[in-house]
DNA sequence: AAAAATACTGAATATATGTACAGTATAATA
DNA sequence: TATTATACTGTACATATATTCAGTATTTTT
């Protein structure tokens, strides 16, 4: 699946919202006068781009033929996503006893997919955007880049903080709050363990 | 809802597959085709028939123009929310030029129901951790109190900011972030518009 | 620097499609 | 008994629609 264009993605979208609103798929008529296109080639040509790149089916001839493709990696495009609060030290993040309760949220809700979403303590990470009870949906991996807000594990400590690697061997773990200090990992000495990275932050109030 | 006969229930039957299998409804030739019926009209007189009983609905002209109509066995509990950006001076926020894309979330994902993604411009709340591009759950109401986050409109601009009533008369805006200053109004000199109040945000990276 | 992809306008056209009209026949309803 | 609904065939046609061709311009990739 190749890389959407913004304006495949507003295509992609009226697609969708006209098939929700009316139960069958827009013409290229139909599309031009959504999105404001004044030819109908400008909608074609949007649809066979989407096609190229996998996104509908296009039946030749008839009209209206488009589907959308679902090629998610779940059949549904929903799922109960687990949210961890406290985790107990020295159990697993994603231990029943740390699972909150579950959020019902699209796979590709964010840009990456993700795994669970963590319930952040503390104001650690504030100047980013990261308040007390937020939600981050995190993705778990260990390939992270330096810039990154990852999910890590200290001395059985769960904490989020943006990711700095200095040289081979030092790893700072670097807050976003002049209040609180950089963590310095030498890996030679201390163990560090990445959990995941955030790929997105949920908000409710 | 009259009673239905038995080859409408197959021409109704017929349509749902044809749906299940292409994602788009089926032409009269389409039902002719699948029943082996040998002229279109025998489609067309059956198709009047089901929208007469209230089965189906049929889009005058358009081709494909057939929608089953739901008799609500489960309420879908999916939305496309719309996504407002930049908000032309003077126009209605959710006027069509403004909606940048859609986004497909729960109903109940947030504590309270919601209208519309608000895309973040600027970093004036930075401190109530409402950074540039985040998307705002906004409500929209007017019922607002003291302390909310409301979405306000103000000489065609629209702002993000606390809500504070100072006196019957006097309200005021307040950012979360020192450098900027509160903005005071006189209801009785100016105009301020509440479009409505975050119930939760979204953030993506 | 050339080629390909994106993002359009505008015009033209073959055909896909809805729909009306003319029939035939049987069963249900008033 | 007359009327209406059901259940078809068959023809015809206006128009809805997909799709091609000819341009222009910008951005991205090779």
């Amino acid at each position: 699946m190749k890389e959407i264009t913004s304006q495949q993605q507003r295509v992609l979208d009226c697609i969708q919202i006209y098939l929700n609103k009316t139960g069958f798929p827009p013409t290229r008529a139909d599309i031009c006068k959504e999105l404001g296109f004044k030819s109908p080639n400008s909608a074609e040509t949007h649809l066979r781009a989407l096609e190229k790149k996998g996104f509908i089916s296009i039946e030749s001839g008839a009209s209206r033929g488009i589907s959308i493709i679902n090629n998610q990696e779940y059949p549904i495009d929903d799922n109960e996503y687990p949210v961890i609060g406290l985790v107990a030290a020295g159990s697993p993040t994603l231990a029943e006893e740390n699972v909150e309760r579950t959020i019902n949220c699209p796979n590709s809700f964010f840009e990456s997919d993700f795994d669970y979403f963590l319930k952040v303590k503390g104001l650690s990470m504030k100047d980013a955007g990261i308040m007390e009870d937020d939600l981050i949906a995190v993705k778990k991996t260990t390939d992270v880049k330096n810039g990154d807000i990852v999910i890590a594990r200290l001395d059985d400590e769960v904490t989020v903080k943006f990711f700095k690697r200095k040289s081979p061997k030092i790893v700072e773990l670097e807050p976003a709050n002049e209040e609180f200090q950089n963590i310095v990992i030498n890996l030679e000495q201390d163990e560090l363990y990445i959990e995941g990275k955030s790929v997105g932050l949920l908000r409710k109030n």
